[in-house]
DNA sequence: CTCCAATAGTTCAATATTAAACAGTACAAA
DNA sequence: TTTGTACTGTTTAATATTGAACTATTGGAG
């Protein structure tokens, strides 16, 4: 295998993955619901799968936007009331943001909102095929993560 | 395997794929030269591996941004002399899109670009491992693909 | 041939994001 | 204690994108 066939091939695979992603996150925002957008959940979602509880910058470095832009993002969640931001009282200058009841039934909701596309792909896919390939993908994720600490 | 299992399956493989979608985009504008941006860049590889003229309809649709995105993006690639669009002499409202010389090697050079990248991520990973993943990425791409027209 | 619905491309206002500048806070070294 | 450096969050101007309105053109149904 030349160099470049193993470039070829590495570039191919980033293709495909991220056309899969631009194709999935489209029929994703479609269906939303709160005029959520895909920032909002993934915020939302975040506080389910990772912690309870999260700085603006920690969520700025976990969703790989500019602190400018979490900002942004809580002000509208915020607005929504899906989000609490408050003062930390240990540290002057950060803040703490958690997730409110209502928050928590919006992603709820986003979730089930999603889940006829993702029947609809699970019928056209075999399942444990697709489950097959999570763990060679989550090994690739892992690698990109800790390559930007670096 | 109940249904909520597979819902899961389905939606922490797409999950996946988003991420690494996101870790590999960010370190892929980084190093890309000309001041291309992504769409820009995206454009020029379409015209390398799909066809050699289009109309910015068809771009705009094998892309899935809208077609004002399109004017804006063709724009900047015009500005830089990497593409040129000309009126179609047989239909009045369309356009004719073709990628220069200077196109072709702005993309040539995006890709050099990208190389250092791409053989440090393959001295990490086993290549035959990466190729064997890029057959099942197609058949979900395609899948995806072809719900959109329907 | 004449409409009329569909298509192509552009423009506009609104929104999300970025990079950079800024102000306030923390903390460790001197 | 003081000072300087690093960090947190916000603001700003610039840019990319969207959705919708708009203009021009096409092509088929009547």
């Amino acid at each position: 295998m030349s160099r470049q066939e193993d470039l070829e091939t590495a570039f191919t695979f980033f293709n495909e993955v991220n056309i899969i992603s631009q194709l999935s996150s489209n029929s994703f925002q479609r269906v939303l619901p709160h005029g959520l957008t895909q920032s909002q959940f993934t915020v939302l979602n975040w506080f389910v799968r990772v912690d309870s509880e999260a700085t603006p910058s920690r969520l700025a470095t976990a969703l790989m936007v500019t602190r400018g832009a979490i900002t942004n993002t809580l002000a509208k969640l915020e607005e929504k009331g899906f989000i609490v931001v408050s003062p930390d009282e240990t540290s002057g200058r950060q803040k703490r943001v958690t997730m409110t009841a209502a928050g928590r039934a919006a992603r709820d909701d986003a979730i089930a909102a999603s889940s006829a596309m993702l029947d609809a792909f699970n019928e056209a896919f075999d399942v444990e095929a697709t489950k097959a390939l999570i763990p060679e993908l989550q090994k690739v994720r892992k690698y990109l993560d800790e390559l930007r600490y670096s």
